[in-house]
DNA sequence: CTTTGGATCGTCT
DNA sequence: GACGATCCAAAGG
Protein backbone atom coordinates (compact mmCIF):
# COMPACT_ATOMS: atom_id res chain seq x y z
CA UNK A 1 0.00 0.00 0.00
CA UNK A 2 1.44 3.05 -1.36
CA UNK A 3 0.30 6.27 -2.01
CA UNK A 4 2.30 9.37 -3.88
CA UNK A 5 4.67 11.53 -1.74
CA UNK A 6 3.35 14.93 -1.14
CA UNK A 7 4.78 17.70 -3.29
CA UNK A 8 4.34 19.97 -0.20
CA UNK A 9 6.49 18.07 2.17
CA UNK A 10 9.40 18.81 -0.82
CA UNK A 11 8.67 22.68 -0.23
CA UNK A 12 11.21 24.40 1.61
CA UNK A 13 15.05 24.10 2.98
CA UNK A 14 16.64 21.29 1.64
CA UNK A 15 18.01 20.46 5.24
CA UNK A 16 14.33 20.14 6.58
CA UNK A 17 13.16 18.13 3.51
CA UNK A 18 15.71 15.62 2.75
CA UNK A 19 14.69 13.50 6.75
CA UNK A 20 11.21 13.59 5.55
CA UNK A 21 12.84 11.61 2.56
CA UNK A 22 14.02 8.29 4.76
CA UNK A 23 12.16 5.42 4.14
CA UNK A 24 10.45 6.98 1.25
CA UNK A 25 10.42 4.59 -1.74
CA UNK A 26 11.26 5.26 -5.54
CA UNK A 27 10.02 3.28 -8.32
CA UNK A 28 11.13 2.98 -11.84
CA UNK A 29 8.70 1.77 -14.35
CA UNK A 30 9.87 -0.03 -17.75
CA UNK A 31 8.84 -0.20 -20.74
CA UNK A 32 8.67 -4.11 -20.64
CA UNK A 33 6.28 -3.60 -17.85
CA UNK A 34 8.82 -4.37 -14.93
CA UNK A 35 9.07 -2.26 -11.80
CA UNK A 36 11.55 -1.97 -9.39
CA UNK A 37 11.09 -0.22 -6.54
CA UNK A 38 13.64 1.16 -3.45
CA UNK A 39 13.83 2.68 0.26
CA UNK A 40 15.68 5.32 0.61
CA UNK A 41 17.92 4.95 3.12
CA UNK A 42 20.46 7.37 3.02
CA UNK A 43 20.47 11.23 1.77
CA UNK A 44 22.35 14.57 1.58
CA UNK A 45 21.00 17.91 1.55
CA UNK A 46 22.61 20.86 -0.81
CA UNK A 47 21.70 24.33 -0.54
CA UNK A 48 22.15 25.73 -3.87
CA UNK A 49 23.26 29.25 -4.12
CA UNK A 50 24.26 29.14 -0.74
CA UNK A 51 26.14 26.57 -0.75
CA UNK A 52 29.66 26.48 -2.00
CA UNK A 53 29.21 22.17 -2.45
CA UNK A 54 26.41 22.67 -4.52
CA UNK A 55 26.46 22.20 -8.12
CA UNK A 56 24.32 25.81 -8.19
CA UNK A 57 26.68 27.80 -5.80
CA UNK A 58 28.02 29.73 -8.56
CA UNK A 59 24.40 30.27 -10.33
CA UNK A 60 22.40 28.53 -13.02
CA UNK A 61 24.07 26.69 -15.76
CA UNK A 62 22.59 24.26 -18.46
CA UNK A 63 23.80 21.14 -16.21
CA UNK A 64 21.86 22.63 -12.86
CA UNK A 65 19.35 23.89 -14.51
CA UNK A 66 16.88 21.19 -12.86
CA UNK A 67 17.94 22.36 -9.18
CA UNK A 68 15.89 25.65 -10.15
CA UNK A 69 12.60 24.17 -11.59
CA UNK A 70 9.84 23.17 -8.80
CA UNK A 71 10.35 20.81 -6.01
CA UNK A 72 9.44 17.05 -7.04
CA UNK A 73 11.87 16.99 -9.88
CA UNK A 74 14.48 14.88 -10.64
CA UNK A 75 17.54 16.34 -11.29
CA UNK A 76 20.42 13.73 -12.52
CA UNK A 77 23.78 14.46 -13.44
CA UNK A 78 27.10 12.47 -14.58
CA UNK A 79 29.46 11.93 -11.99
CA UNK A 80 33.40 11.50 -12.38
CA UNK A 81 32.43 11.04 -16.33
CA UNK A 82 31.31 7.60 -15.54
CA UNK A 83 28.29 7.33 -12.90
CA UNK A 84 24.93 8.90 -12.56
CA UNK A 85 23.68 10.56 -9.65
CA UNK A 86 20.38 11.27 -8.52
CA UNK A 87 18.38 14.46 -6.61
CA UNK A 88 14.91 15.35 -5.54
CA UNK A 89 14.44 19.25 -6.06
CA UNK A 90 12.99 21.11 -3.24
CA UNK A 91 12.41 24.58 -2.07
CA UNK A 92 10.83 26.64 -4.47
CA UNK A 93 10.77 27.17 -8.26
CA UNK A 94 13.35 29.16 -8.78
CA UNK A 95 15.02 28.81 -5.96
CA UNK A 96 17.98 25.65 -5.68
CA UNK A 97 17.86 23.35 -3.28
CA UNK A 98 18.28 19.86 -3.94
CA UNK A 99 18.52 16.26 -1.65
CA UNK A 100 20.88 14.05 -3.14
CA UNK A 101 19.95 9.91 -2.79
CA UNK A 102 22.74 8.34 -1.70
CA UNK A 103 21.48 5.07 -1.03
CA UNK A 104 18.35 2.59 -0.78
CA UNK A 105 17.32 -0.88 0.12
CA UNK A 106 16.19 -2.88 -2.95
CA UNK A 107 12.61 -3.77 -1.93
CA UNK A 108 11.03 -4.84 -5.32
CA UNK A 109 12.63 -5.62 -9.30
CA UNK A 110 15.56 -7.35 -7.53
CA UNK A 111 16.48 -9.85 -10.87
CA UNK A 112 16.41 -6.37 -13.01
CA UNK A 113 18.69 -5.03 -10.63
CA UNK A 114 21.12 -7.65 -10.51
CA UNK A 115 20.73 -7.69 -14.71
CA UNK A 116 22.43 -4.12 -14.33
CA UNK A 117 25.23 -4.42 -11.47
CA UNK A 118 26.56 -7.68 -13.29
CA UNK A 119 28.78 -9.25 -10.57
CA UNK A 120 27.16 -8.25 -7.20
CA UNK A 121 26.73 -10.74 -4.43
CA UNK A 122 25.26 -9.32 -1.71
CA UNK A 123 22.00 -7.77 -1.95
CA UNK A 124 23.26 -4.59 0.88
CA UNK A 125 26.12 -3.79 -2.28
CA UNK A 126 23.41 -3.21 -5.13
CA UNK A 127 22.06 0.30 -4.10
CA UNK A 128 24.71 1.42 -1.40
CA UNK A 129 25.76 4.46 -2.88
CA UNK A 130 24.69 7.45 -5.32
CA UNK A 131 26.00 5.85 -8.59
CA UNK A 132 25.25 2.26 -7.68
CA UNK A 133 21.34 2.83 -6.84
CA UNK A 134 21.16 4.95 -10.74
CA UNK A 135 22.77 1.72 -11.96
CA UNK A 136 19.98 -1.01 -10.37
CA UNK A 137 17.17 1.49 -10.99
CA UNK A 138 18.09 2.03 -14.27
CA UNK A 139 18.52 6.04 -13.69
CA UNK A 140 20.32 7.98 -16.50
CA UNK A 141 20.86 11.65 -17.71
CA UNK A 142 17.58 10.98 -20.04
CA UNK A 143 15.47 10.88 -16.72
CA UNK A 144 16.71 14.56 -15.97
CA UNK A 145 13.99 16.29 -15.19
CA UNK A 146 11.44 14.00 -14.48
CA UNK A 147 8.28 15.10 -12.31
CA UNK A 148 8.26 12.45 -9.57
CA UNK A 149 4.91 13.21 -7.54
CA UNK A 150 2.89 12.69 -11.11
CA UNK A 151 1.73 9.68 -11.17
CA UNK A 152 2.03 9.47 -15.21
CA UNK A 153 6.12 9.64 -14.60
CA UNK A 154 7.84 6.30 -15.18
CA UNK A 155 9.94 7.60 -12.27
CA UNK A 156 7.64 8.19 -9.04
CA UNK A 157 8.35 9.21 -5.49
CA UNK A 158 6.35 7.25 -2.76
CA UNK A 159 5.33 6.77 1.14
CA UNK A 160 4.03 3.46 2.25
CA UNK A 161 3.24 2.84 5.78
CA UNK A 162 7.00 2.86 7.05
CA UNK A 163 7.46 6.62 8.21
CA UNK A 164 10.58 8.30 8.18
CA UNK A 165 13.06 8.04 11.43
CA UNK A 166 12.31 10.18 14.69
CA UNK A 167 16.23 10.56 15.27
CA UNK A 168 17.95 9.97 12.13
CA UNK A 169 21.99 9.33 12.05
CA UNK A 170 23.25 12.79 11.22
CA UNK A 171 27.16 13.39 9.42
CA UNK A 172 28.94 15.75 7.44
CA UNK A 173 28.68 15.09 3.52
CA UNK A 174 30.24 12.33 1.68
CA UNK A 175 33.22 13.01 -1.19
CA UNK A 176 33.08 16.81 -0.84
CA UNK A 177 36.15 19.58 -0.45
CA UNK A 178 34.10 22.51 0.46
CA UNK A 179 31.08 23.34 3.00
CA UNK A 180 32.57 20.32 4.58
CA UNK A 181 31.19 21.67 8.21
CA UNK A 182 27.75 21.10 8.39
CA UNK A 183 26.48 17.86 9.03
CA UNK A 184 23.70 17.45 6.29
CA UNK A 185 24.19 13.59 5.88
CA UNK A 186 20.77 11.91 6.92
CA UNK A 187 21.01 8.22 7.74
CA UNK A 188 17.59 5.37 8.73
CA UNK A 189 19.81 4.39 12.35
CA UNK A 190 22.29 1.28 11.83
CA UNK A 191 20.22 0.31 8.68
CA UNK A 192 22.80 -2.29 6.39
CA UNK A 193 22.31 -0.62 2.83
CA UNK A 194 24.25 2.74 3.78
CA UNK A 195 27.03 3.64 1.58
CA UNK A 196 30.91 2.76 2.56
CA UNK A 197 31.34 7.01 2.08
CA UNK A 198 33.41 8.64 4.77
CA UNK A 199 32.09 11.94 5.88
CA UNK A 200 33.95 15.02 4.44
CA UNK A 201 34.14 16.80 7.75
CA UNK A 202 35.22 16.19 11.15
CA UNK A 203 32.40 15.03 13.27
CA UNK A 204 31.10 15.99 17.06
C1' DC B 1 40.73 -4.61 7.60
C1' DT B 2 42.63 0.11 5.06
C1' DT B 3 44.79 2.60 1.32
C1' DT B 4 45.66 3.71 -3.40
C1' DG B 5 45.14 4.57 -8.18
C1' DG B 6 42.73 4.17 -12.63
C1' DA B 7 38.64 4.81 -15.42
C1' DT B 8 36.39 8.64 -18.12
C1' DC B 9 34.12 13.00 -19.90
C1' DG B 10 30.99 16.99 -19.45
C1' DT B 11 31.27 21.34 -17.41
C1' DC B 12 33.25 25.47 -16.12
C1' DT B 13 37.70 28.25 -15.61
C1' DG C 1 43.15 22.54 -19.10
C1' DA C 2 41.60 20.99 -14.53
C1' DC C 3 38.46 18.86 -11.79
C1' DG C 4 34.77 16.35 -9.75
C1' DA C 5 28.13 15.25 -4.75
C1' DT C 6 32.09 7.82 -7.43
C1' DC C 7 33.23 2.96 -7.79
C1' DC C 8 36.06 -0.96 -7.95
C1' DA C 9 40.02 -3.88 -8.01
C1' DA C 10 44.45 -4.58 -6.34
C1' DA C 11 47.93 -4.21 -3.03
C1' DG C 12 49.51 -3.65 1.65
C1' DG C 13 49.16 -4.42 7.14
Amino acid sequence: MSRPFPRRDLVGDSTAVAPRLLNALVSVSDTDGSVRVGRIVEVEAYRGERDPASHAYRGRTARNATMFGPPGLLYVYRSYGIHWCANVVAGVDGVAEAVLIRAVEPVAGLDRMRGDRPGIVREVDLANGPGKLCAALGVTGDDDGTDLCSPDSRIRLLRDGVAPPERPTRTTRVGITRGVEHRWRYLVPDHPCVSRGRPSGGGS
